[in-house]
DNA sequence: GACAATGAGACAACACGAGTCTTAGTGTCT
DNA sequence: AGACACTAAGACTCGTGTTGTCTCATTGTC
C-alpha cells in the first residue's frame, strides 16, 4: 500500500510541499502532513524534532538548495564576471516570476511571504546562494570579493521582483548587464 | 477604497467563495471571510446570523441555484421527457466533471465533499432540482410523477458522478438514454 | 529471541477561531 | 446642530483543534 521508494525524511519533505502548495503556510497542521507523507505523527515528531519550525526550515533549505541547483546547471560558458552576473539574474528572475507557488504565496499569504523573502529568509537565501554560486567566480575574482558580489546580486534580483524597476528589468539581459556593470567595474579597479 | 457595487451579502458570499477556493472547507475562519470581503466580523454576523453554518448554506444554496440555472439555459428543444432526462444527465455529469473546485474537494477534503453531496447536501440539492426543473417537465406528466422523477435522475446522476458504471457513462447521451428509456416507460404505464 | 523502527493512541498544555457585546467613528437625514 | 442608522475595531469568554510528549503494541530484520 505505501511504497517507500526514498527516504522517510524526503518523503515527509514532499508531503510538506504538496500541503502548502493546497492549504498555505498558515492553515496547515502537522497532522496534514503526516497524513499525506503517510506516517505517524510520532514519527514525524522523531525525524523532525521541534515541529513545524523544524520541518519548514528543511523544507525551504531543500527548495533553496533545487533553486539553485537548478541555476548552476542552467549556466553554460560565461566569460567574464558581468556574463555571470547577467546569466544568474535574468534566471532567477525568470523562476521567480514563473513560481506559481510563490505568485500563490505573496497573493494569499503576503505577510509571511515577504518575510522569508527578506528579514527572516534572507539571511538563509544569502548563505545558500553563497554556497552554490560563490565557487564558480572563481575564476574572476577572488573568495572575498566573490561572496559580496554574490550577494549584492542576490539582493537586487530580489529586490527588484518584489518592487520592479522602471529602469531595469532582471529579466532581460541587456538591461541586467547596465545595471551590473558598474560593480563589476569598481571590483576589478579597487585593489583591496 | 471599497467600492461597492453589489449588495453586501453577495460581496461576502463571494469572497467566501474566493476562500474555499483557496483554502477549501476545513481550513477557513469566518475572519478569513469578513477580510476578504472588506467587512467586519461584526457585520458578517449582522447579515448571517448563525455565522459559518448560515453563510456556507447560503453559499451553497446559491452556487446549485447558479448550476440549475446554467442547466435550464442550456435546455432546448426537447420533445419527450426522454430527452429531457437525457439532456439534463449529460449537462449535469460533464459540468461536474469540469468543476475545478468540485475536484479538488473530492482530492483533498474527500470526507466533507462526499458529505455535501450525499448525506448532508442530497436533500438541498433535491430540492433546489426540483424547483428549477419540475416546471420544465409538466409538458409531459403530472407534478407528482415530475417530482419523481426529476430526483430519479439527480440520484442516478450524482451515484454516477461518484462512482462512474462500467455500463453507463451519463456524460454520453446515448448511454444516458439506455439507462433512463425504462423509468419513463415505467411512468407512461402505471396509472396511479 | 533480541533489536530497531514505526503506527496508534492517550494526554495536558496551549493556541486559535467562534460568537457576543461594547465603544467609537462615519455619513445621512431633518 | 442633533438624532439616527450603520459599521469597524476590538475586548471577552468559551469550546474545539493542534501541539508536542509519552507509552505501548506491532512489524520486520538480523
Amino acid at each position: 500500500m505505501v511504497t517507500v521508494d526514498t527516504s522517510p525524511e524526503e518523503r515527509i519533505l514532499d508531503a510538506a510541499r504538496r500541503c502548502v502548495d493546497r492549504w498555505g503556510l498558515s492553515k496547515l497542521t502537522i497532522d496534514d502532513v503526516a497524513v499525506e507523507a503517510g506516517v505517524s505523527r510520532a514519527t514525524l515528531y522523531r525525524l523532525f524534532p521541534g515541529g513545524k519550525d523544524v520541518l519548514f526550515d528543511a523544507l525551504r533549505v531543500r527548495e533553496l538548495s533545487e533553486f539553485f541547483q537548478g541555476m548552476r546547471n542552467s549556466i553554460g560558458d560565461v566569460d567574464s564576471l558581468l556574463d555571470f552576473a547577467v546569466h544568474v539574474s535574468v534566471y532567477a528572475t525568470r523562476e521567480m516570476r514563473n513560481d506559481e507557488h510563490l505568485a500563490m504565496m505573496l497573493a494569499t499569504e503576503e505577510g509571511s511571504a515577504l518575510k522569508s523573502l527578506t528579514v527572516e529568509g534572507l539571511p538563509r537565501i544569502l548563505q545558500v546562494a553563497s554556497e552554490f554560486i560563490t565557487p564558480l567566480v572563481g575564476d574572476y575574482i577572488e573568495r572575498d570579493d566573490a561572496e559580496v558580489f554574490v550577494e549584492l546580486v542576490t539582493r537586487l534580483v530580489i529586490s527588484h521582483f518584489l518592487a520592479p524597476s522602471s529602469h531595469f528589468d532582471l529579466s532581460d539581459p541587456t538591461s541586467a548587464r547596465a545595471l551590473f556593470a558598474p560593480f563589476v567595474a569598481a571590483l576589478h579597479h579597487q585593489p583591496s
